[in-house]
DNA sequence: CAGTCAATTGACCAAATGGTCAAAAGTGGG
DNA sequence: CCCACTTTTGACCATTTGGTCAATTGACTG
């Protein structure tokens, strides 16, 4: 755990005075290794470099969890050698907390159509297709943030509150005039987001358990579309928005 | 009597003939080892051993998934030397496995209320509410299970074929039966299901989020009740189960 | 072509981890 | 008390894993 290395990706700067223990001493058997090799990607530049990799570590954190993914795994999904990893992200933790920030964006975003100038069936049901598609779309991005959460968040606990709270605090604050003006069901607003960030993510962070419910080897178009109408339907209800028209496809 | 090994810990299953490499051996010297020693709990029969060791494993595992757990660390939850989790559980995996049995238990028994005798309002409600008890008082077996089915569920695929699978479709017909007689609104039984426990144990898994946004510590009595009342309110309208009387507390 | 700096990579290492052993302690019967 | 059997432990080990380095390649400039 020694070197905390906070310093940015390369910034090699000096050559590390590392008193490096360097005991050292041929191992036994000098292993061939090296084996194969070739060069297989042809490289971009550093950021596209960057973008390969954090597509990488998502795909194996979603999949192993933050302790049960290897860089050397990671390494192997990117295409790349693993002291590659290191050079552009310096440890697991820094290339993870990569991953959350990207998720992050994704996360957020879909929120935007809450605005209190909207109508609030059109604002929900849009909000709620939108984290529906993202779901079917974007699992492993859902699934990477549901790990975090799941193991209490060790690494944006603080993003949660500074980034995540402000923003449910305002787009509640839109639905409570909403409910205020009559337009919408009495009902605790922030309480609502969680159930709606629930219902529609269980489709990506879940989706083997739902798949095994229903009998199959993936959700098709078919099945994603009732799954949405299905969401939609029971919260706009629930909200006492049941429009008369069921607002068929997007 | 020999008898009492019934339970078979490490799967040893008689003259095992494991493969187990079984290498070398002849260490050093005899090692006097067992030094001191000192007893430190008050050791009761193998059944409580178990039952320990499993508790143990469950929070372990709950709070870093079962790649970031360490058998180490298990066996300091649960007040025990690490030798001890082997003997009895053979395995990381099997021990893992064993979590993740006595979790199913807990998962399946609330949907018991549904039956087709039952009223549609009081059972959901009573499902729900169940299930909204169990996300508060037992939040690591449901953190275990979610963890597992994040990451594809890789130890118990076969188990949601086979035993959620078949249930899901017991009481799915029984709620397709009271929207038949036209006694709820006409929904997809099945996806229900995957709401409620979406909605329900998001309250478990991702309890510092919930936390996080609501700006507290930890959900207190009071805050229980009333994420417990949106729920049920939301799916019941959701359902077209809105009771006249709100029914208040349960 | 030499010089410089970013990017790449094979070879290693120290620490952590799952798992194993053999030597104790209990435990109960004869 | 001896014997057979179950449990309990401390000490170890093979392997895996995050991380590091020195050396090399590539691109761009003067």
């Amino acid at each position: 755990m020694a070197a905390r290395r906070s310093s940015p990706p390369a910034r090699r700067s000096g050559a590390g005075p590392r008193p490096s223990g360097r005991k050292a001493q041929g191992r036994g058997g000098p292993r061939p290794g090296a084996g194969g090799s070739g060069r297989s990607l042809p490289r971009g530049n550093r950021e596209a470099q960057e973008k390969a990799i954090v597509e990488a570590a998502e795909r194996v954190f979603a999949g192993a969890g933050f302790g049960g993914a290897t860089m050397a795994e990671i390494a192997t999904a990117a295409g790349l050698p693993k002291p590659n990893l290191h050079y552009y992200f310096g440890s697991k933790r820094a290339l993870y907390r990569a991953v959350l920030e990207r998720t992050l964006r994704e996360w957020l975003e879909p929120a935007d159509c809450i605005v209190a100038k909207a109508d609030p069936r059109e604002a929900l049901e849009g909000y709620i297709r939108e984290k529906m598609r993202l779901s079917f779309t974007c699992p492993y991005a859902s699934r990477v943030w549901a790990n975090e959460l799941l193991h209490g968040a060790p690494e944006l606990r603080t993003t949660l509150v500074r980034t995540l709270r402000p923003l449910v605090r305002r787009k509640a604050a839109v639905l409570d005039r909403w409910i205020a003006e009559g337009r919408m069901a009495a009902l605790d607003s922030k309480q609502l987001f969680f159930t709606i960030w629930a219902a529609t993510q269980t489709y990506a962070d879940f989706a083997v358990q739902i798949c095994a419910v229903l009998g199959v080897e993936k959700l098709d178009q078919r099945a994603q579309e009732r799954a949405t109408e299905h969401v939609v339907g029971l919260i706009l209800r629930g909200c006492g928005l049941a429009g008369t028209r069921s607002s068929r496809r997007k």
